[in-house]
Order: structure tokens, then C-alpha cells, then sequence
RNA sequence: GCCGCCGUAGCUCAGCCGGGUAGAGCACCGGCCUUGUAAGCCGGGGGUCGCGGGUUCAAAUCCCGCCGGCGGCUCCA
């Protein structure tokens, strides 16, 4: 990630704000924003149209001939008054050659001559139902290497692309029969679905979760119970069968919910914990689907927890700390996640004594385990609070995995009990969860993060054994049915191809190990092993290799470990 | 859903502006080569140009609608 200059981007916004007010008479300035990721500047069309590209252009070389033409100092004039400048929150008003110009308040300005503008988009950006403004966003640098620097990068990301690897790893795709936002995996890409339930699993197990299993449609009167049928129906796929209307589950909490209501439960039964590996449909809108992080069918690691109102600080803190450990599984750096805890809105139910013991046992939660967090007042949801993780993709997106949340509003609505010691009736708390969030959508992040080369453990191809010649086809096929035989996903490549050309195609598969075998190998029972980076080892012992091979998958190593080790143990089988 | 851009072979893309009926590379198939470390050589098959309508003697190319994708906005795991 380039960490571009927020008052670079400031100085650019204004600048571009008066040279399209001067340039373009039908844009008028209206606000600027910024963000990390770049500035963002309103402007009122008068004409109603739009730019395009060629204005857009023209846009870019006039803030860049102004500044090299000696530029101009945007002087501070005051705070706005106008009221649709308020209403974007952009309240500090500048001065360019008389011209004025907006820009938020917190931002100063550089002073620096701006040396290069990209503006990568024009959209539209609506503010209130009754407004529509013209949105340019872009970048800007007062330093052109850095401007290099920021395109290589960007360049490099698109090269990250889950969308882009996917398809060239032969990990999954969408298809325009089956319809916008529906994922269809194909086998690389189940391998790795597979290998993720199976991480969730032991995480379960560790939790106390037992695993159930519950439909994709319920009557609709399930959803009336539930309430999503009032709130969320805009978004479920409903559909009328026999008389009777029926949903698709946005959600898997009704299901659970159904098993805990099976029978009367006991403080003592408490927590009960279910976890289901869910497939939701969500019929978000067509704009809104992104690729693998936004789509409308997708399976969480659901679970949920009914628990007494003690019990919700320990049980927030097991979970807490298995999501910690999933990030350094991954190897995800701690400035690529942000962690929200998110507290009580205008709109909620519940007392105010259960949102205040909830919010107050969350913070404890993350206290306990020295986590950094930012708190998002009023942004929980209507029934409860909640803690969340999010990621950054490698465009610098940031997309919601992880979450813990408390809920008040389902046991009500489900009427749940438990008995207490005192023999009374008491009302469970709900606390919803998952780990990755969405099977998909962590995905998309760490094919992004590995930019396609997972760790052994994860790779839908884990070996690919090479032969040098066709006379060696048969050790080739024997050290890979060992592979196998010992649970280790390897192909052989028995193609006609020359030996430089499979380990490239090896290399572009993001295969992790290539073993090439040529006489020698075959005669001594050894192999030759290829690593990423080119790391090799020559003539190691096929059991040798194995061996270290079944260790590094079972530890889940993020490295090649077992490459790492055998060129660490035995110098002297390295031949190079 | 809103604004803009885009949609040509399995993939990446050229051709579209100034209409005359489709091309390259990779992949695939066949042959030669029998390979010791990131693309060996030669040949071949493959496209109702996203779908539908309109303009025209003639549409991949111009216009309209729809479908799908992308970048933002809004919303979310």
C-alpha cells in the first residue's frame, strides 16, 4: 500500500475544483473530501450533463500547468454556510483567484506545488434522495516519484486480483446463465472451500460448537417470527409454492433457533452452541456485487451461542481470541485489519440495561486480550451490539469478516427461555458469530494476501512431479502415487511439453513444489524439489521429503517449511 | 437501484472513430523433437462479434432496449 499525502490530496482538490470552475462553466464546485485512498470533489452539473473523458483529461493538465506556472496559494476564507456544502460535511471554505472552493475542515492544505492529478473516476454521488452531484475521485502527488510509485502499485494490484487469479488458477467463476453474484466453484477452487471448513471445524471443536445442519427455504411465516420478512424481505427470494410462500434463508439463526426451542433448557445446558457451514442468499443490489467479496449466494461459518447475560463476556473472549489466531494463521498484518466495536443506536430494542451489560462485556472482551479497537457509537445493530473485524483487500478496500454479535431481539421474538437455579423462567441472550464471516469472501482476501500462492496447506495442487524424460514416466508415476498414498494432493505431468516449459506452467499454477526426476532420482529413490523462489534441493530422499512435507502441511506452515528444512538439515544434499 | 465506461474464439486483446460481412498471441488438437530447470518447431480446428430491435443496398462497426461485467455512489458478510 502507497500511503498517499492528505494535504496533497487537499491542495489538489481545491485546485481542481477552481480550474474546472474556471474551465467548465456548467460544474459548479460544491465540496472535497479526503480520504487515504485519494480525494473525492462534488460539483453541481447546471446543464445536466457530464464529463467525459476528454474533459476529464483536460482537468488533470490544467491543475498541473497552473502549479508549474508558479500555482496558487488557496487562501482560508472561513466556514461554509451553504446549506448543501453542510449537508456533505465539508464545512471550510477557500479562496482561489476569487473563486471559491470547498474542502472538509480538518485537512490543511499543502503548500507544496502539486506535480501530478489522476482522476480515476467520474460518478455520481447522492447525498439526499433529492440531490445528484458529479463525483470525481482521484489522486495526487507533489513528488513524481512517488506518483510512479503509486501507479506500479496499482498495477500490482490489479495483477492481485481474486477476480483475476481466480479465473487463471482455475478457482471458480460466475457465468452469465446462472445469474449476477452466484459463485460456481470448480474443483481448485472447492479444494480450498474445503480445506477452510475443515480450519473452522477444529476451531468448533475448540468453541464447544456442535456442527448441525438445517434447509435453504422455510415457510414464510418462520420469517414473520423472525422479523425478517418486515425488515429484509427487499432482499430474500421468495417464491410461491402450493399456496403457501416460502424463502430462501438470508440468515441461519431461525434454524438454530428452532433445535434450542426443541426442548426446555436448563441454566445448566448453557451456553448452547451451534455452528452450520450456511449457504444464505441475499439479493443484494446488481451494482453492489463485487467478485467473490460481494456476491448473492454465500456460506458463513454461522454459529450461534445461547447464553445467560454472565456468560457473555467469556464466551465473546473465546471467540475473540480464536479470530486472533485465524490472523496469524494467515499472516495478516495487523495494519490490514481493523477491529470495530460498534454500540448502541437511535432505533433499538432491548433495555437499556442489557445494551449497557452487553457493550460493557464486549469492551472487556477485548480488554482482556490487549486488542486495539475503535468504537463505532450508534452503529450497532437494532438488536444489539457488536464486534467486528474487517480486511483490506488490494485495492484498499476494507470488507467486514469476523463478527461477534450480541443479540436481545431473537430470543424475544422466539419467546426462548431457559430454567434458572430458582426454578423461574429466564430469557437467553443470542450471540451470533463468524470467524471467516463469509467462505467467499475470506477467500477472495487471502488468494489477495498470497497474491494466489497459498500456503502448502491450501493449495489445490500441493506437488507436481516432473519428469525429465519419457524413460523415467514410471518413476515419476510412482513418487507421485506415494504422494497420494500418504494424503498429499499431487498430480504428475507426463505431457510432451519440454522440462523448462512444465515448471513453468508449475510456477504460473502456483503450484508450491515441483519435483523434477530424471535418471538419477529414479536410480537412487530420490527427487529433486523445486520451491517458490526458486529454492531447490537436489537428490533428497523421496521419504525424507514426504516426511517433512506432512509436517508442514499438518502445521499449516505459511512457509515452505519443509523445503526450509531439509536445505537447513543437509547441506550437504544441496547440489546446485 | 443511481452515474459513467465496457462486452469480438476457452483466455488476453486488435478491428469499430470515417459501415462492405473477422484477426493475433496463449490454450486446445495433430505431427516432429525425447528433452536436466520459468514458453522448442511446424500444421490444424474453433467465433450466429452478449441478446433483441432499428437505420442502411450492406452493421462487429451507427441508433434504441435488455442482459452481463467494471469503476464509483448507496447498502452489506
Amino acid at each position: 500500500m502507497v500511503s498517499l499525502k492528505p494535504e496533497v490530496l487537499a491542495r489538489a482538490g481545491l485546485l481542481l475544483q477552481y480550474v474546472v470552475s474556471r474551465d467548465v462553466p456548467w460544474l459548479r464546485p460544491v465540496g472535497c473530501s479526503v480520504g487515504e485512498d485519494g480525494f473525492k470533489c462534488d460539483f453541481i452539473s447546471t446543464s445536466g450533463r457530464w464529463p467525459d473523458e476528454s474533459l476529464v483529461k483536460k482537468v488533470e493538465r490544467a491543475v498541473v500547468e497552473l502549479e508549474s506556472s508558479g500555482g496558487v496559494a488557496p487562501k482560508y476564507v472561513g466556514l461554509v454556510s451553504d446549506e448543501l456544502v453542510r449537508l456533505l460535511g465539508r464545512s471550510a471554505t477557500y479562496e482561489i483567484n476569487g473563486v471559491e472552493v470547498f474542502l472538509e475542515s480538518e485537512v490543511k492544505p499543502s503548500e507544496r506545488a502539486v506535480k501530478a492529478v489522476l482522476i480515476r473516476n467520474v460518478s455520481a454521488h447522492n447525498p439526499a434522495k433529492d440531490v445528484s452531484l458529479v463525483r470525481l475521485i482521484g489522486v495526487a502527488f507533489d513528488d513524481l516519484d512517488e506518483y510512479r510509485e503509486w501507479v506500479e502499485y496499482y498495477e500490482e494490484a490489479i495483477r492481485r486480483d481474486h477476480r483475476v487469479l481466480g479465473q487463471k488458477l482455475d478457482l471458480f467463476d460466475f457465468y452469465e446463465e446462472a445469474g449476477p453474484g452466484l459463485v460456481i466453484y470448480h474443483p481448485k477452487g472447492q479444494l480450498i472451500r474445503e480445506e477452510l471448513i475443515k480450519l473452522v471445524r477444529e476451531i468448533n471443536s475448540r468453541l464447544g460448537y456442535s456442527e448441525v445442519y438445517t434447509p435453504h427455504v422455510y415457510r414464510s411465516v418462520l420469517w414473520k417470527i423472525s422479523g425478517h420478512y418486515d425488515l429484509y424481505r427487499d432482499k430474500m427470494v421468495l417464491a410461491d409454492v402450493d399456496g403457501e410462500e416460502y424463502g430462501v434463508k438470508p440468515m441461519n439463526c431461525p434454524g438454530h433457533i428452532l433445535i434450542y426451542k426443541s426442548r426446555t433448557r436448563s441454566y445448566r445446558d448453557l451456553p448452547v452452541r451451534l455452528a452450520e457451514f450456511g449457504t444464505v442468499y441475499r439479493w443484494e443490489k446488481r451494482g453492489e456485487l463485487f467478485g467473490l467479496l460481494r456476491v448473492r449466494g454465500f456460506t458463513q461459518d454461522d454459529g450461534h451461542a445461547f447464553v445467560r447475560e454472565d456468560q457473555v463476556e467469556l464466551e465473546v473472549g473465546n471467540i475473540l481470541r480464536e479470530v486472533f489466531n485465524l490472523l496469524s494463521l494467515f499472516g495478516i498484518a495487523r495494519e490490514n485489519t481493523r477491529i470495530y466495536l460498534s454500540t448502541k443506536p437511535e432505533k433499538y430494542i432491548g433495555s437499556d440495561e442489557a445494551w449497557d451489560k452487553a457493550t460493557q462485556s464486549l469492551k472487556r472482551a477485548l480488554d482482556k486480550l490487549g486488542i486495539q479497537y475503535e468504537v463505532k457509537e450508534g452503529e450497532g445493530a437494532f438488536y444489539g451490539p457488536k464486534i467486528d473485524v474487517h480486511f483490506r483487500d488490494s485495492l484498499g478496500r476494507w470488507w467486514q469478516c469476523s463478527t461477534i454479535q450480541v443479540d436481545f431481539a431473537l430470543p424475544e421474538r422466539f419467546n426462548l427461555e431457559y430454567v434458572d437455579s430458582d426454578g423461574s423462567k429466564k430469557r437467553p441472550v443470542m450471540i451470533h458469530r463468524a470467524i471467516l464471516g463469509s467462505i467467499e469472501r475470506f477467500m477472495a482476501i487471502i488468494i489477495e494476501e498470497f497474491e494466489g500462492r497459498l500456503p502448502t496447506w491450501l493449495s489445490p495442487v500441493q506437488v507436481i512431479v516432473v519428469p525429465v524424460s519419457k524413460d523415467v514416466a514410471e518413476y515419476a508415476l510412482e513418487v507421485t502415487e506415494k504422494l497420494k498414498n500418504a494424503g498429499i494432493r499431487a498430480v504428475e505431468d507426463l505431457s510432451d511439453e519440454t522440462l523448462q516449459k512444465k515448471i513453468k506452467m508449475a510456477y504460473e499454477q502456483a503450484i508450491p513444489y515441483v519435483l523434477v526426476v530424471g535418471r538419477k532420482e529414479a536410480t537412487q529413490k530420490t527427487v529433486t524439489i523445486r520451491g517458490r523462489g526458486n529454492l531447490q534441493a537436489s537428490n533428497v530422499p523421496l521419504d525424507t521429503f514426504v516426511r517433512e512435507l506432512i509436517n508442514e502441511i499438518r502445521e499449516r506452515a505459511l512457509s515452505q517449511k519443509a523445503l526450509i528444512n531439509i536445505l537447513s538439515k543437509s547441506p550437504a544434499i544441496q547440489n546446485s
